[in-house]
DNA sequence: TGCAAAATTGCAATGAATGAAATAGAACTT
DNA sequence: AAGTTCTATTTCATTCATTGCAATTTTGCA
């Protein structure tokens, strides 16, 4: 225990570049030959070290996919934390939803063919899929008990995971089920927000069609009137 | 092509207890040693069958505990199909939610042991959790097809899979959370139903905690007054 | 009984993942 | 600078899930 956590000997760096290596020789031939075409042995061998080195980087080959995860959740718990004093817990939530959309853009070290080659990946391989889900689920739990922490005597524990879930639950399956349509940011962006209003308003509001009552307050944002108004299969 | 699917031949019969045998060795080993500690030869051998035939009758060693879920679905369609004349779509969600609790209780066939230990299981094992959230996925995007099949003009795409992912989303991590604490099934249908009731009044119902306009027509179920009036942190 | 279809099996091979011991490389000490 | 310690990497062997293929057995039916 020589020096603290942040280091710069050349051990770490090594290290880093090795990281790095294998991430990049992964998506390289992940690209060209597809995810389960492509073996340990392979991505270990662009990358210039041994197939059981590998194992002491990521747990598995799927992991690779998967490395950027837990900053992301860090920033999401700080976010939490730090709640706002008049902020209602719909609010809050809301701002989280935003910043991520916000990180996602901001994310240097990761551009934008990148994230589209793992999209695509993810969507491919229900390996691939089932890990992502799994994730957003352990992570959900985690911002379920970040919200109650948050709100403390507001919100009892099943309304707080209830909130979460539904919440994310509307945004991602709207989200995924959009795709594949169009695949423009703003789109996403757009079906994104027209998800979590609906979370926050409630699918009650959906159940009055006859036009009336929709222009709810809080429903100013998104619904650009665009869709055709009659239409049937 | 002799007679149609519905047929009672030796040959089906003995593919069905064939079936059966290989669940019940699963999960008889999977109790005493655990999910990742019994192989296939073992599952095999008690089935008394060659490790290669459990390939015909099951697409891996996870395959075997989620076999039941392709006709949980097919009903689930077939009521999204069956909307009645003047109900609104949460109205259908919501039947669908207690519906599946129905299914659930007079499920022959599987005993609550089997239940509690598939659940614990899934539970234990990463593997698997991503194995039920990725069906779980599916099915939601299947359902939401359904219900804008069902509600045709009065849904888009979007809204559809939003209402959906909301509402199974937040009924899933509700019951996934508060679950390890009791496990009595009354207790579980209680926080799903108000999971789903939150998830229909919408997020922003948890907004003013200063008791006031709480009491909405459709809050009638659970909600026992229970926290504190007071709040800070 | 004998034929054709379907199910089962044995065998071989691939590839992911893990454990253990040996080796090489850095960092630190004096 | 040489020696020591700690850590990363490699090598080797092994287990196990999964798949393809060819041989074999069983079942349904004429």
């Amino acid at each position: 225990m020589q020096y603290s956590s942040a280091m710069a000997g050349l051990r770490e760096r090594k290290k880093q570049r090795t990281r790095r290596a294998l991430i990049d020789a992964a998506l390289q031939l992940f690209a060209r030959k597809g995810y389960a075409d492509t073996t340990l042995a392979e991505i270990a061998a662009t990358a210039e070290v041994s197939t059981r080195t590998f194992f002491s980087y990521f747990s598995g080959k799927d992991d690779l996919l998967f490395h950027d995860g837990e900053e992301r959740m860090e920033r999401a718990l700080a976010l939490l934390a730090g709640r706002r004093p008049g902020e209602t817990a719909g609010a809050l939530l809301l701002r989280l939803v935003e910043a991520g959309f916000g990180w996602a853009l901001e994310d240097e070290a990761l551009t934008f063919e990148e994230a589209e080659l793992r999209m695509r990946l993810i969507m491919a391989e229900p390996a691939l899929r089932a890990r992502a889900l799994l994730l957003m689920y352990d992570g959900q739990l985690r911002v379920a008990a970040a919200l109650r922490q948050a709100c403390q005597d507001e919100l009892d524990e099943v309304e707080a995971a209830a909130a979460v879930g539904a919440l994310f639950g509307a945004v991602k399956l709207a989200v995924m089920a959009h795709l594949g349509h169009d695949r423009s940011l703003k789109d996403i962006q757009t079906t994104a927000r027209r998800a979590a209003e609906l979370a926050l308003d409630g699918l009650r509001a959906l159940d009055t069609p006859p036009a009336e009552a929709r222009q709810g307050a809080t429903r100013a944002a998104g619904r650009v009137p665009v869709e055709p108004p009659g239409m049937a299969s």
